[in-house]
RNA sequence: GCGGACAUGGUGGAAUUGGUAUACACAACAGACUUAAAAUCUGUCGAGCCUAGCUCAUCCGGGUUCAAGUCCCGGUGUCCGCACCA
């Protein structure tokens, strides 16, 4: 006789410990011959001190993959980490004088037991940190590779600055004009950086978004926009008045080569050369370009600011048109960071530029017309005409459509010799930037270089790897502990043996977390990766993390993975099959009057809809029920994942995230919901001890038939949701069946075996989300194999299948009742007998009807 | 401003991809059990009406179709991304 309520704390610790102790979760080394691998990985987790509800859902939608796939006999790899360096180490430590080591392995051991206390399937013999001085020994040699095929390289920098945080961050982490970690505004300064040279693989990057057939169409296209490709052509402007600069000419980068007919005036951005050189005996001009910087750098901002322009007197000659001249002008919404920085300005084919034109009063001049009259070119007011037609007004290019006179003005441009170089070339720009991973910190990966006055830069000699950092540091003064660390730093030179110095620099965190996955398929390997090892398990089948890595990370391991391919450790160049963004948890949040945040513990609650009131218990005083966000400490919103645990057992907190909202949405967190996923963890719990308990009946065939044909149904529908992790989908199905068993149960029309056997298939459609309650209910049933080591069970397609089915019947597109035939009865058939149906006769009244629409298997509409 | 996604009961959502709209769950309400509560069980639960049934209803307005939550056109709202990308 089972308990009477379960208790989740002693049946969880006691199947934890016997899945250890068998090592299920172990993935062999070397794979069985023929059996398939399945490789699912979770993002892993900062190492931040505790682990909050998103890793909860994260790791728990994760391992309803990896169960399943393991009971599908899929050899599973479903490893974890931490990805362990980064600037909150750092920042504890001048906090708290703790050292970033200790700090970090601490809460990687509070965050170990937490993550184990969730059930999770992990494989924990692979577990490492990036701060393991093994892991990042291994990718030292990395960088040496890359920097031996030239695929990593140092550059002067503009770079920006963050005072606060005392480093250099990438384009990518700066959000408008601040550090997205400090806030603080970011400086531009000069220095010497290490470069990844991501823009070598800028074509293949865009180009095998096409082949990622399992990744969300969304995150494609926000790399593909990241990477921005661009056709166009560069072409070349000669001065005609060109006092005040040592400049010859203006070069510029156009899309449009085809309207240069319309050019009206040239465009430079405020930072171009040409410019600063101007403006070195121009006061007014310095004032214009300080304006221009004083502009905000989002996108929407500088929209709705005006466009300006400080006329530099200066002129370019048309390239076609003997004696035509442009007027140049500074600008404040031309960009130095892409193209040339300086653009010809088409104002009738162009917004922007009609607007700065119509400011200035400049030339607009239409060269496009419609097909259908070649020679009127559109009339442009104040809406510039981008769309198609014929080019008009244009000598040469006249009649021709878009891309043959594209293509024709490159050719002339580049038949055009000036200064015995041609004018102009076809050019294809990207956005996309080399990736500056330098940085000035302590808690990262040290750069394995010597910097030495005879030698210049020399690589540290492989056999001296690992450069370990050193232990005894302190953070009492901001900037980086490395700088100041004369026996670490002062070394001799790997290549003449004088006295030089050690690059002080650190690689950014998110080198570490762009190879991590190929480090899983053999962690102890003396290289980097062991390539047949990885090129077994690689591409990772399904990946799983939050949208907020879309671009940066996702597109950092699509490059490392091709840098590894070019220097031969790996033979993949998508490292990520299948991805998932799954949504957030998120709550409501509550506020008094006076704006002080409350807790949900504290409030009472009433009414729904528009009547829902929240009461603070203690005084009675209505609270303000705010927005529903993202968990955060600020907001006092937060549910601790531990608190969840040790209140209701893991398999609740699993059940309810994944049962509450389709994976990809946010979960909104309610005390409600998760009573009601308690509750069912207890329904079944009794069910389970009731069907145990039953006497052998054999109950009669209609009733067991019909609970084995819901089952099987149940199951045939969960193989395909739980791979499509449709997985609140696959709940409600397990719920309709438990619905079902749960009734058949109460009388004894129902033989027990057939309520056994179908309340065993529940519990293995229940395993991968609820582990720990489904082996114990197994085991209750009297099954001797654990339910984690049970093959998954096969459907029965003969109970799918009816003898008869219920064809709704429509009249008009409305449904008016139900038709019940053979299941093999054909079209004219059952048009035949939908004819006689009471309903159909009264509404037809003699009639003939206009048609009849049976479609087999679905639905039949009479028209009349 | 540009690009993208989404909109279904009091709530989260389902709908076999054009074929019975609202599955499943939460909340709520009523009843049973109980001295009482909790737990559990049984029911009701889109709106309206002339209630064996009918009408309306998937953000709003049109359209295509025998049939539209789903497709097309035009709006509105919410959310996400953005580097004025020449």
């Amino acid at each position: 006789m089972a308990s009477e309520r379960y208790n989740a704390k002693t049946v969880e610790n006691k199947w934890q410990q016997r899945w250890n102790d068998a090592k299920l979760f172990e993935a062999q080394t070397q794979p069985a011959e023929g059996r398939e691998t399945y490789y699912v990985l979770e993002m892993f987790p900062y190492p931040s001190g505790r682990i909050h509800m998103g890793h909860v859902r994260n790791y728990a939608m994760g391992d309803v993959i990896a169960r399943y796939k393991r009971a599908k006999g899929y050899e599973v790899l479903h490893p974890m980490g931490w990805d362990a360096f980064g600037m909150p180490a750092e920042n504890a430590a001048m906090k708290n004088k703790t050292h970033p080591k200790g700090w970090t392995y601490d809460n990687i051991a509070t965050m170990r037991t937490q993550l184990k206390s969730m059930g999770l399937s992990l494989d924990w013999s692979r577990e490492f940190a990036t701060c393991d001085v093994d892991y990042y020994a291994k990718q030292q040699k990395l960088f040496l590779d890359f920097l031996d095929a030239g695929l990593a390289y140092r550059k002067n920098a503009t770079v920006n600055w963050d005072p606060v945080d005392m480093t250099v961050l990438a384009n990518e982490q700066v959000i408008d004009g601040k550090g997205w970690r400090s806030g603080a505004e970011v400086e531009q300064r000069e220095l010497t950086q290490w470069f990844f040279k991501i823009s070598e693989f800028s074509e293949d990057l865009l180009e095998s978004l096409d082949t990622l057939k399992d990744w969300p169409a969304k995150v494609k296209l926000m790399q593909a926009n990241w990477i921005g490709k661009s056709v166009g052509a560069r072409v070349r402007f000669p001065f005609v008045k060109g006092e005040g600069t040592t400049a010859t000419e203006i070069e510029v980068f156009t899309t449009r080569p085809d309207t240069l007919y319309g050019a009206g005036f040239m465009a430079i951005a405020a930072e171009h050369p040409i410019a600063q050189e101007l403006a070195k005996d121009n006061q007014r001009l310095i004032t214009f370009i300080k304006e221009c910087r004083k502009l905000g750098t989002t996108a929407a901002a500088i929209d709705k600011a005006e466009k300006l322009g400080f006329d530099t007197g200066l002129t370019v000659a048309h390239p076609f048109i003997e004696g035509r001249e442009l007027p140049v002008y500074v600008a404040n919404f031309i960009l130095m960071g892409y193209g040339t920085g300086a653009v010809f300005g088409c104002a009738a084919h162009d917004q922007r530029d009609l607007d700065f034109a119509r400011k200035y009063d400049l030339d607009v001049i239409s060269v496009i017309a419609d097909s259908k009259t070649p020679e009127v070119a559109m009339p442009v007011e104040d809406i510039a005409y981008v769309g198609d037609g014929v080019l008009t007004s244009s000598e040469f290019l006249n009649g021709l459509t878009k891309d043959s006179a594209i293509a024709t003005a490159i050719e002339k441009l580049n038949g055009q010799i000036l200064d015995g170089k041609p004018q102009g070339a076809g050019e294809t720009n990207y956005k996309l930037r080399d990736w500056g991973v330098s940085r000035q910190r302590y808690w990262g990966c040290p750069i394995p270089v010597v910097h030495c006055n005879d030698c210049g830069v020399i690589p540290e000699k492989e056999e001296n790897l690992p450069i370990e950092l050193p232990d005894d540091v302190t953070f009492d003064v901001p900037g980086n502990p490395l700088d100041r660390h004369p026996t670490w730093r002062d070394v001799d030179c790997p290549s003449c043996g004088k006295p030089a110095k050690r690059e002080t620099d650190t690689m950014d965190t998110f080198v570490d977390s762009s190879w991590y996955f190929a480090r899983f398929a053999d962690p102890t390997a003396e290289t980097p990766t062991n390539v047949e090892a990885a090129s077994r398990w690689l591409p990772v089948d399904q990946y799983i993390g939050g949208i907020e890595h879309a671009i940066l990370h996702l597109l950092y391991s699509r490059f490392f993975a091709r840098a590894m391919q070019a220097t031969g450790h790996l033979e993949v160049k998508e490292p990520f099959k299948g991805l998932f963004t799954q949504g957030m948890v998120v709550h409501e949040t509550y506020r008094t009057k006076t704006g002080t945040w409350i807790t949900p513990a504290e409030i009472d609650f009433s009414g729904e809809g528009e009547n829902r009131k929240a009461i603070l218990a203690e005084t009675g005083e209505e609270l303000i029920i705010g927005n529903i966000e993202k968990m955060s400490k600020s907001k006092y919103n937060i549910v601790d994942p531990d608190d969840i645990i040790a209140t209701y057992g893991a398999d609740t907190a699993r059940w309810f995230v994944l049962s509450d909202s389709p994976p990809d949405r946010d979960v909104i967190w309610s005390e409600a919901g998760v009573d009601g996923a308690h509750r069912f963890v207890q329904r079944l719990w009794r069910l389970v001890d009731t069907v145990s308990e039953k006497k052998t009946t054999n109950g009669d065939d209609a009733a067991n038939t019909a609970l084995l044909k819901i089952a099987h149904k149940a199951l045939s529908n969960v193989d395909v949701m739980i791979p499509g992790l449709r997985y609140n989908s696959a709940v409600a199905q397990i719920y309709t069946l438990v619905n079902a068993i749960d009734q058949a149960a109460k009388s004894d029309k129902t033989s027990s075996d057939t309520l056994r056997h179908t309340l065993s298939i529940t519990l293995q459609m229940i395993a991968p989300m609820m582990p720990h309650l489904a082996e114990e209910c197994w085991h209750v049933l009297g099954h001797v194999t654990m339910i984690s080591a049970s093959p998954w069970p096969e459907t029965d397609k003969s109970l799918l299948e009816e003898s008869t089915i219920t064809l709704p019947v429509q009249i008009n597109g409305k449904k008016r009742g139900d038709l019940e035939v053979a299941a093999d009865l054909d079209k004219s058939g059952v048009e035949e007998e939908v004819l006689k149906l009471d309903f159909v006769q009264a509404a037809l009244s003699g009639k003939t009807p206009k048609k009849v629409v049976v479609v087999p298997g679905r639905i039949v509409n009479v028209v009349i």
